[in-house]
DNA sequence: CTATGCTGGGCAAGCGTTTTCCGGCGACAG
DNA sequence: CTGTCGCCGGAAAACGCTTGCCCAGCATAG
């Protein structure tokens, strides 16, 4: 395994002249190509490449063959548990593919998504997988459709993770069933007054999960009132932050508090904490995902278990199917129910 | 921005046609190279850039320029916050320098890493940012550096993420320090006896911290048997079980637990609630590098504060400095007292 | 008016692979 | 013994881009 010498690193050329065979029979050899050669040229390569520490420039390749082995992944922001559980296993199966996993993040910001997927254009991605959770804006989606396309036409495969309009392969998540399913164990459990804490309205997974929530509600006579919702962001911070604003507001009429998605349930019993609210004595709460942590705070968290590492194995499985490119994969949530929110007297 | 009907994108060939110049003349105006082009024609291939809708081909360029516009990132896991606040810093960055961000998941287990490692050569990375904790195994550690300085004499860049004792530039995380101001201010607030929650101790994290809240307590005269250290998992679920391990010895003669990392601590701190065990009232705990959630569990946790996203930036920051490849930048914790360790009578 | 530079377009030679195609060779049938 | 065919090695043409080099055109200086 010694290198050459001189800086440059062995090329399939050097392989074959140490092994005295020619480029083709090199390439031949070192890579399963459907041509066979001769067992005893095959080893003779196989030799010379490790001996040089040959390893294939993958650049070339892409170009020989006219095709990368790059998959794309794309999400709001690693940090998030939910992006990162997702990507965990995205990178994972991606691996065991020998594709090599790209990332980009596009911070909560359309437009950066669509700068992203532009530049991705430049890798020729074999697999694009869009995990950002999406706004509902026309313009933007149009736009981001037609470069997808782009994509796809240059023999790339798009999934999209839990996003439903767009006319891709998708691994969608059942947020609507998920919510609908707190809210029913919710109300099981003695709760009639609700309040939530949402991101902002554009954000389809966060309009989903309250619309879900709602039907539950109305399925036993319940509401929640436009007055007890409180948007921020979709993140800790938003969550501690809507917390606070609904304390503000005053919490005499509430029970019990929907948080669309676990890390915005933290924040807002961080803040509820530090308030003196009593959790869950005074207040239940719930929120959505299931992320590690969920079980972690005090009180644990009840929540709708999603498996997220699955979402990303399944995102890969429809990008290496055969699909006609509108294949719709469903995850469903399952409702898990904690200390955060006992049974009412 | 209409494709090239049939499917095959159109390449730089197809606009300088498009535009009626040469291929220099349209790769000159695409790409700020040296020389300049005329405003004429740089306007006439940009703007027939523009309605081919044309990318450059990044494989091409890496093997026509010699040298890639990849970043290689390796952690342990990205799921775990540690890694995936560090891998946040540095997505960001390096797509501010136009690098294209490629990640690996060693899972924590040396030889994978290695593995990683070699394929990666196939991407001829310009930065590859090592950051998984590294384990004290001789062989192993020396067959990784073969590898990367391989990648380096293709003309890579090798960042370590804490991990000394490799000859590459290196952001050191102090964790000696950190572990030793630690302990100082829990003896400084009351504590006395202390146990602490370890991973393998082949993990050179885990020793260096071990080793700095030892010397801590050393300054006081006040020492950590080994038979008040458990070893466990450095996850989560590491930290459960070392926690009930540490409960079945008995905890009679302990006033408070160290973990050596923050999601240990939470572990070990759902453990301890779940078999009644009162804290901070009985046991007081205190981690290390004050992951996000270490201000939400309750009580707050006690840990040492490191800029998680500011190692990542720092490791970009020594990746495209001029070094002379045994550069070391350290960053320092800052420890933080929360609810978890409240000043004891 | 000629010598000298400089500017900037274009030709073509790479970069490290894969793959097509050609041709030599041995096997086997007639 | 000849004709066919299948097998497999090697030469060379791609793949999409960058860049060294040449050279035409023009401005400037002597």
């Amino acid at each position: 395994m010694n290198e050459t010498i001189h800086g440059m690193p062995p090329t399939l050329h050097d392989v074959a002249r140490e092994a005295g065979v020619s480029l083709a029979t090199a390439s031949r050899s070192l890579n399963g190509s459907t041509r066979k050669v001769n067992e005893t040229y095959r080893a003779r390569v196989l030799e010379a490449a490790e001996r040089l520490g040959y390893v294939a420039n993958l650049s070339a390749q892409s170009i020989a063959k006219g095709t990368s082995s790059t998959l794309a992944l794309i999400v709001s922001d690693i940090a998030d548990p939910y992006f990162s559980s997702i990507a965990s296993g995205v990178v994972r199966d991606a691996e065991q593919l020998g594709l090599v996993s790209t990332i980009g993040i596009t911070q909560r910001d359309a437009k950066r998504e669509l700068d992203i997927v532009r530049t991705l254009r430049g890798q020729r991605p074999r697999v694009v997988i869009v995990a950002g959770s999406r706004f509902v804006d026309a313009e933007l989606d149009e736009q981001l459709t037609r470069e997808l396309e782009a994509i796809r036409n240059l023999g790339g495969r798009v999934v999209m993770v839990s996003q439903r309009s767009l006319p891709f392969d998708t691994v969608q998540i059942d947020n609507h069933g998920g919510a609908r399913d707190l809210a029913l164990a919710l109300v099981e459990r003695g709760y009639r007054s609700f309040a939530a804490l949402t991101g902002v309205s554009s954000l389809m997974t966060a309009r989903d999960r309250l619309a879900g929530f709602r039907a539950g509600l109305a399925e036993h006579g319940l509401e929640l009132a436009e007055e007890r919702v409180f948007e921020s962001d979709f993140t800790r911070d938003g969550g501690y932050d809507a917390g606070g604003r609904m304390l503000e507001r005053g919490i005499d009429d509430i029970d019990c508090v929907f948080a669309v998605n676990d890390v915005m349930a933290v924040g807002a019993m961080s803040r509820l904490r530090e308030e003196g609210v009593d959790v869950p004595g005074r207040l239940a709460i719930a929120g959505f995902d299931d992320i590690a942590t969920a079980r972690d705070v005090t009180p644990a968290l009840t929540t709708v278990r999603l498996p997220l590492e699955q979402v990303g194995a399944a995102a890969i499985e429809l990008a290496t199917a055969e699909t006609d490119g509108h294949a719709i994969v469903t995850i469903s949530g399952e409702v898990v129910v904690r200390e955060s929110t006992p049974q009412r007297g």
